[in-house]
DNA sequence: TGACCTGGATTGTCTGACAATCATACAATC
DNA sequence: GATTGTATGATTGTCAGACAATCCAGGTCA
């Protein structure tokens, strides 16, 4: 299982910084070293590798940039790193790749309909109180601002209410990516306020029925009216998303 | 905005190898250095920088780890990174994180039935040739594990006639989250291969009829179906999906 | 032209050192 | 007793210089 074609098997001598990395992030990985606890001293992974210091940095480097430890003064301490990170560094590929609002678009109106039936199924009254409460938040906002923050938040709170991880990520993605640009939309749309109450409240009935059907159909509806929305704001659906740098 | 309450800014002095990392990064997500430029020797960073060569290479092994150089030989070249390696990166994430087989099956059910939808609008010619191709190839497939193989790639193929990066990212994270267990749901089926044959067959007779409505609504009685698998396979739902190690 | 060889360039690793910073414990002050 | 100053050791960030292994390019030879 392993010698390539016609003969020895390729040596692959792998640098000794990514061994230390390696054994580092199986420790961590494997539970050895866990949440909270900081890594070895740098001498002391010296002796315990058998390298130099130097070889020991740049491992740890590379620990470093993995997102599995952070340093916390001095110590580097390990950490899970939370959910936000995994869909910012989602996002962050995306934007990296010339994604355009138009993709951003279609996989919301992909996803979120389909997210918002789950929701249905899964709602539990603490989520209903949630939701009443954004919507009643945004009837009302006065400014623009809020009008944006607050669709967007209610957006997220139906993927919280699947419980659903993976849901979670994936939407919070999205958020990132859509963020810059839907304050163009809202602008330029008539009534935006009352147009987004109408669908929040549809869907808040729906969810309170567990009527799935409703809830994904209002949620489409309520995803294609926005996206018109970007018709009218005159906004070039196939301009990129740019790269953005809030850490 | 920036001094936490009652006081001074803290004077935070971000060590020189931050720096490296930080600059490099900007002159590649700029532009300034494109993909498959190579960067600079790490003596011409010293220069560069006016740093010692070990802190020149603590830099560099940050970039290395963010993915935005490989080594090709021995030097470094720039690469903008594949929508795979972000895929990869979110599972990872996500697997990290104590997902369960549920969630990752919930998730699908959600985003792909939509995915479906939007594929039956977006779709091209070549790509029904495709979608086809792997159907008939299923057909005559024999063991398991090309069955299971196809399924996926099935799937992977519809998110990709959609076109959408964000998608195909989205579900190749899925995909790659799913595959580990798949097997097993497949052969406990009875007829796997004809109950997943019939599903595309459906599916691909929506997508040529550019009827979106069938589409998602056999896509997601399809993966219903093989949700059912999970039960008849007696697969605990609820365990995590392990951190997995394909680099 | 193509296979082969050689020397310089570049990386991976080591050795040793020093200043700055952090963690503490202890002493001095109010 | 609580707060503040100070001494001490541990740890990190950075520097300086060195050497072997490997890669690359250009030249040589068939």
């Amino acid at each position: 299982m392993s010698a390539s074609g016609n003969g020895l098997a390729p040596v692959k001598k792998r640098p000794a910084y990514l061994l230390v990395f390696g054994a580092l992030e199986d420790a961590i990985l494997s539970g050895r070293l866990s949440e909270g606890e900081s890594i070895p001293t740098e001498m002391e992974l010296c002796r315990q590798f058998d390298v130099q210091r130097s070889t020991v940095r740049e491992g740890i480097r590379l620990l470093e940039q993995s997102g599995l430890v952070v340093r916390h003064g001095k110590r580097l301490t390990v950490v899970r790193p939370k959910t936000e990170e995994a869909a910012e560094s989602t996002s962050r590929g995306l934007a990296r790749h010339g994604v355009r609002f138009i993709d951003v678009w279609e996989a919301n109106i992909a996803i979120l309909p389909g997210t918002a039936r789950l929701a249905a199924r899964k709602i539990k009254s603490a989520d209903r109180k949630r939701l009443a409460a954004i919507t009643a938040e945004l009837s009302e906002a006065g400014e623009t601002e809020a009008t944006v923050a607050l669709s967007i938040e209610y957006l997220m709170a139906i993927a919280e209410v699947t419980g659903n991880r993976v849901l979670g990520v994936m939407v919070h993605s999205l958020k990132l990516l859509l963020e810059s640009s839907l304050q163009q939309v809202v602008e330029a749309l008539p009534n935006p306020r009352d147009r987004i109450l109408r669908a929040q409240t549809e869907i808040n009935t729906a969810l309170q029925a567990g009527d799935a059907d409703q809830a994904q159909a209002w949620m489409a509806r309520h995803l294609e009216d926005l996206r018109r929305g970007y018709l009218v704001a005159g906004v070039d659906l196939n301009s990129e998303v740019g790269t953005f740098d809030k850490l």
